[in-house]
DNA sequence: AAGCTACTTAGACAATCGTCAAAACAGCGC
DNA sequence: GCGCTGTTTTGACGATTGTCTAAGTAGCTT
């Protein structure tokens, strides 16, 4: 098999490539789009699939070998496989067989869907510290 | 060697508010950083927590009270209180009582730690040649 | 104080997750 | 072909997670 592409169909309102949703403090995430990014969090939000997801992405070439990622790890073949399959699964890196290894390398689009939902406000004029005081008067 | 592994969790050297390590794909995580940011994005992994987070971050006031977040879900009470005392836990919102209420509003440092850390790969071609020096606005 | 509302804690349950050992699959070299 | 190495799949196991009901705590109003 070769490059996996995950359908993640029908996000809302993404236009853009690497996209999903508003900064998550901008405005409520709709009920698709929380679930879309659960998904995407979920397979990120392991401390060996985040380690997996940054050497790949940091390794020089752009792309890893199986046999790159396994050392680093006190972590048995099958089970550095299923990481790598979760993170495959979730489109957030793509494989390839060449001859006797199998490389990965990261999907920048899906990563960045991450980046953009945590991206700072830098708005002014809006909270972002503590809650302001009993006295809400907005504006 | 300096201190890798640091018994005291108390995460690698982040002076700077905010910030816990370089971008994914700019170096390798480390396996403390790797499992700090493990927990964050555990708490944040499911999207009931995210849309929670959501919808108390664009909350008008920079708060909300949990008599507002309720409502907008199809789960019990007791349920939300456990997903907000899992993004409290998580260092990702505060909360206080005020009379009848509990009111809870967004920890901008520790989100911005997510966002940091996808932050969108610039240059595809360099890596690892710099050392990371992010510097996030210091609010 | 008694009753009411807002929220949290405690305990239980099925479902999912991370890990492993064993087996299977894919290429390469002899 | 046969054996060897690299990687994935399968099946199983304990641990964790999300949800609920029931009960508890905190504050207001009468």
């Amino acid at each position: 098999m070769t490059a996996t592409t995950l359908p993640l169909a029908r996000g809302s309102q993404d236009a853009q490539a690497g996209t999903c949703c508003a900064p998550i403090a901008r405005r409520p995430l709709g009920e698709g789009d929380a679930a879309e990014m659960a998904v995407l969090l979920k397979a990120v939000a392991d401390p060996v699939r985040l380690r997996l997801l940054s050497m790949i992405g940091s390794h020089a070439g752009g792309e890893a070998c199986v046999c790159d990622l396994t050392d680093a790890f006190d972590l048995t073949a099958p089970t550095i496989s299923h990481h790598l399959k979760v993170l495959r699964t979730a489109g957030l890196i793509g494989s390839e067989r060449r001859g006797t290894w199998v490389y990965y390398w990261i999907i920048p689009e899906t990563v960045n869907k991450l980046g953009a939902l945590f991206a700072p406000l830098t708005e002014p004029g809006s909270r972002s510290d503590r809650p302001a005081d009993l006295t809400v008067t907005p504006a």
